[in-house]
DNA sequence: TCTGGGGTCCTAGGACCC
DNA sequence: TCTGGGGTCCTAGGACCC
């Protein structure tokens, strides 16, 4: 274990939210709640003036609306959220080329590895060594604070465990160190549930065999704990309960699966539309897949029924591959061996066992072929889609606006959705570096009226 | 108005091979 | 006719995280 706090775990604070309140200068200091808008959607991050009322992350929206009334709703603008943190990521890799992130709004950071290392290690006492760490932490949220307008909470210490520990103690808006030495005491007294990788299934089990506490785990012992939990997890927790933790931080790891799924607002029933969603989805999944240059072996189908009860069927291929006709075909072979009575809620399409390179294989040719002729059997059916995919081009264009939307409008510039409903649409026209601003109400169909790119928190220098 | 979407890791059973 | 053990791959499901 390391006797130098030089890991630190950052964490952006209610990051989604933080995102549209700088954005938005009428939502700041207000309750903001970002997720799925439909009706069966969950909440994705509540601002903290949100969560006062109760509101947390993963909550179904309409029990939100419920706590919150006077919150604003907002569906999550994914490219903002990705471009901050892109900055922030770059902040910490002035930091050290050890970056791991774990998500868009976290990261670790080896500071051992970067350019203050050697001062790190030269420090001759623990509080000189912690001092250091604490100036480099500040200066970084200043810096993150200076850059995007959005605050992050970090946590050092001497393990990723305790880090990540501490970052969660920090929050909101601020900064904790746990003193390497000092890791069994301060975990002792916490609930079992704080330790990462102890949710729900596991804090029962726990309890159930009287052990409530991390001190109560590391009086356990290995063997109860593995008996308990099983050889994997079972050992990591006793692990963690004595506060061992030599992971390093891995930057740039290499992702094992893509997939894409969608929950429908009335479940699915009908074979052919269900059929016609797993193609949609694998065509959405291969651009994904195209995208990161990879490609992959195993097809996975994910259904989750009427009942929510979920199952998935997977079939590996004989080689890798990017073919959208190879994958497609794939997903359908699989959702064809489902039982789908009683009706659908979601659907999903993976690709996992990825490879770095695709070989153009016979595989993908064979499919083609297959195709071919399937398509010269089916003409009949063939025609009558293409008249129904005519009537719906010929339908003019709805356009749908949705809250939260970035939009400009010719002549009052740049603004986004409040709302839209019965033909109009509702825009705020203010921006991340004007004060709050008013509102206009306009026909759903209004040529001014254009979606836009967001705008960066901070305008360009010079 | 009950329960999103995108991931990771682990377990366990059966097939198959030596 | 009866009966090994080990290793790897595939499939399905479940827990967990943000």
């Amino acid at each position: 274990m390391r006797t130098v706090p030089s890991i630190i775990h950052l964490d952006m604070d209610a990051f989604f939210a933080a995102v549209e309140q700088a954005s938005k200068p009428s939502l700041r200091g207000k309750p903001v709640i970002v997720g799925g808008l439909g009706g069966r959607g969950v909440v994705s991050t509540a601002s903290y003036e949100a969560r006062k009322f109760g509101v947390h992350s993963a909550m179904p929206m309409a029990q939100a609306r419920r706590l919150c009334p006077n919150a604003a709703f907002l569906t999550g603008r994914f490219a903002a959220y990705r471009a901050n943190s892109e900055i922030v990521m770059g902040l910490l890799r002035e930091r050290s080329p050890l970056v791991e992130p774990l998500s868009l709004d976290e990261a670790f950071v080896d500071l051992e590895a970067g350019p203050y290392g050697p001062a790190l290690a030269a420090a001759t006492t623990p509080a000189e060594a912690a001092q250091l760490v604490l100036a480099l932490a500040e200066d970084l949220r200043a810096d993150i604070v200076e850059h995007t307008g959005l605050t992050a909470s970090v946590g050092a210490a001497g393990s990723k465990l305790m880090a990540k520990i501490a970052s969660e103690r920090a929050k909101p808006d601020g900064l904790v160190l746990i003193e390497p030495g000092s890791e069994r005491a301060v975990l002792a007294p916490m609930p079992v549930r704080a330790l990462p990788g102890i949710g729900p299934a596991t804090e029962q089990a726990l309890r159930r065999a009287g052990l409530a506490t991390v001190a109560d785990l590391a009086e356990a012992g290995y063997g109860e704990l593995v008996a308990l939990l099983g050889k994997a997890h079972g050992a990591g927790v006793f692990q963690m309960s004595l506060g061992w933790d030599e992971r390093p931080v891995v930057p740039d790891r290499d992702a094992k699966s893509v997939s894409v799924e969608d929950t429908f607002e009335v479940d699915l029933a009908d074979r052919d539309r269900i059929t016609r969603e797993v193609e949609l989805l694998a065509a959405r999944c291969v651009r994904r897949l195209r995208a990161t240059g990879r490609s992959g072996r195993t097809v996975v189908l994910k259904v989750r029924r009427f009942d929510f009860s979920t199952l998935t069927r997977s079939e590996t291929l004989r080689g890798p591959t990017d073919d959208e006709e190879v994958i497609t075909a794939t997903a359908r072979r699989l959702a064809a061996q489902v039982d789908v009575t009683g009706g659908v809620r979601l659907l999903g399409v993976g690709v996992a066992q990825l490879a770095d390179f695709t070989q153009e294989d016979l595989f993908a040719q064979l499919e083609r072929e297959e195709k071919e002729a399937r398509e010269a059997g089916e003409q009949a059916v063939e025609q009558d889609v293409v008249v129904e995919e005519e009537a719906a081009v010929a339908e003019p264009a709805a356009r749908r606006w949705w809250p939260g939307q970035d939009v400009t409008h010719r002549e009052f510039g740049p603004g986004w959705v409040q709302g839209s409903g019965v033909g109009r649409v509702t825009v705020r026209f203010e921006t991340p570096y004007s004060g709050v601003g008013k509102v206009r109400t306009f026909a759903v169909g209004d040529e001014e009226l254009e979606p836009s790119e967001a705008l960066p928190l901070r305008a360009a220098a010079g």
